[in-house]
DNA sequence: CGGTTCGTTGATCTATCTCAATTAATGTGG
DNA sequence: CCACATTAATTGAGATAGATCAACGAACCG
């Protein structure tokens, strides 16, 4: 098996969707690979774009920019997401894609989804089913930064973090990557640099985690969970 | 042309994916429709459905409820939505969905989904673009709730449902229908009824707006556009 | 006509923001 | 390997958008 490809294996073969003939469907569906060097736009809102992306390492975010030039980050990628599915069926990007640490971006041009959606309806539906998640996601997002408090906010991303990254063979010993630059969480859950130090602190302070060197640690995951309302239904992992 | 899925037509219309064939074969896939009355769950979070359905007329919304028996709208649903194709490929409602007006609801069985995958791919993909218009909006909903004030938030919704209700024909001279109370502009906005009365009352001085007996009418689009930061490009429309 | 929902108003409170520094990391050229 | 620039984290103090609490009026409804 191509080790490269290997967190979107994992995550679709935990969906049971794969026969030999799609792993190697899959395999032959990207052109090349990039680098990116950490905090690097990776598309830009209002591109036209002719490809999408396959995560294959490093972590990478969604995000917005408001006409007062707030910043909103929308969602996380992660590895084995593939990113800018939306670029196949609508004309321009609405949003940006930016790389959090740095990242390897597999290529999968738009005529190689038509073929996956013309010779193996089952990898057509697994790509769309992925899509439905990543809305589900959305919605979740909705509600953490509308009716949570900051600090539930913060948990709650920690969590949705820690859980993708399981899917698909990342965390080691209850610890994650994380890239993620107090700004960055700020912009996550809409709000202010100085009360994510301030909530995180409190986090640290409950003995939930440990982040430090851009390392987080979960120390207590049920605590955490329940300070951040966090319930992965919305993940639907099988 | 039935005149009950004319909304949904006209939708498709604008996107050009329909051959003959195609509007055929739209007209068969729901096998009855359900009415319901003002605020009733349509579906419920938990559920295992084994339809989707399509609105023909009303409005209704998704929403979810926080552990703390907050509830938080994360979108609306107009007529000519299909909304639950999620349930197609996701085994349980993460979400619920609530008429807000009297609606009407034509049920898509499963069986009919798959059967449009296999047999018209040009209406599968129409469908799967439009989960992914839906999912852009979701993040709209993120950079809403997140980043802009309450008279901003307030604004973006107006302008949002205007132009959705006006792709399918239901604008009558800059007038729509609202069957949205304060509560629920409050629970899409993520914000306390007494903010909202507020908000709308500033929006009222301004001459931005008129809403009175479940009517909203839109007296400055540029002005109101303008103080939501409304830009549509998220919505797709060609 | 009493009950219920919806909208409105006033007063007070607080979570979170903004402004302004300071310290700690991290990176970079010489 | 050091000096300096830059980015990230931290702290304090004061300001405010929006929440909460508590009434009350208006519309609707069986």
């Amino acid at each position: 098996m191509n080790e490269d490809i290997n967190p979107m294996l994992r995550k679709l073969d935990a969906l049971q969707a794969l026969s030999d003939g799609d792993q190697f469907a899959l395999k032959s569906i990207y052109s090349r690979t990039i680098d990116y060097e950490a905090h690097i736009d990776i598309a830009r809102e209002g591109d036209r774009v002719g490809e999408c992306g396959l995560l294959m390492s490093g972590i990478a975010c969604r995000y917005s920019m408001t006409t007062e030039g707030k910043r909103q980050i929308t969602g996380f990628v992660v590895p084995g997401d593939i990113f800018d599915v939306q670029s196949f069926l609508l004309d321009v990007m609405d949003h940006s894609i930016a790389s959090m640490s740095a990242c390897t971006v597999a290529v999968i041009p738009h005529t190689a989804l038509v073929a996956l959606t013309e010779n193996s309806g089952r990898l057509a539906l697994a790509v769309w089913r992925e899509s439905l998640v990543e809305a589900a996601t959305f919605r979740e997002w909705v509600v953490n930064v509308g009716r949570r408090s900051a600090y539930q906010r913060i948990a709650h991303i920690m969590c949705e973090l820690y859980c993708r990254l399981e899917t698909v063979g990342l965390v080691e010993g209850s610890t994650i990557r994380w890239p993620i630059t107090q700004s960055d969480i700020g912009d996550a859950c809409g709000l202010s640099i100085v009360h994510v130090n301030r909530s995180l602190q409190a986090l640290r302070g409950n003995d939930l985690i440990v982040l430090q060197n851009g390392i987080l640690t979960i120390k207590d995951w049920d605590g955490l969970a329940e300070a951040g309302e966090f319930d992965g239904t919305f993940l639907h992992r099988q």
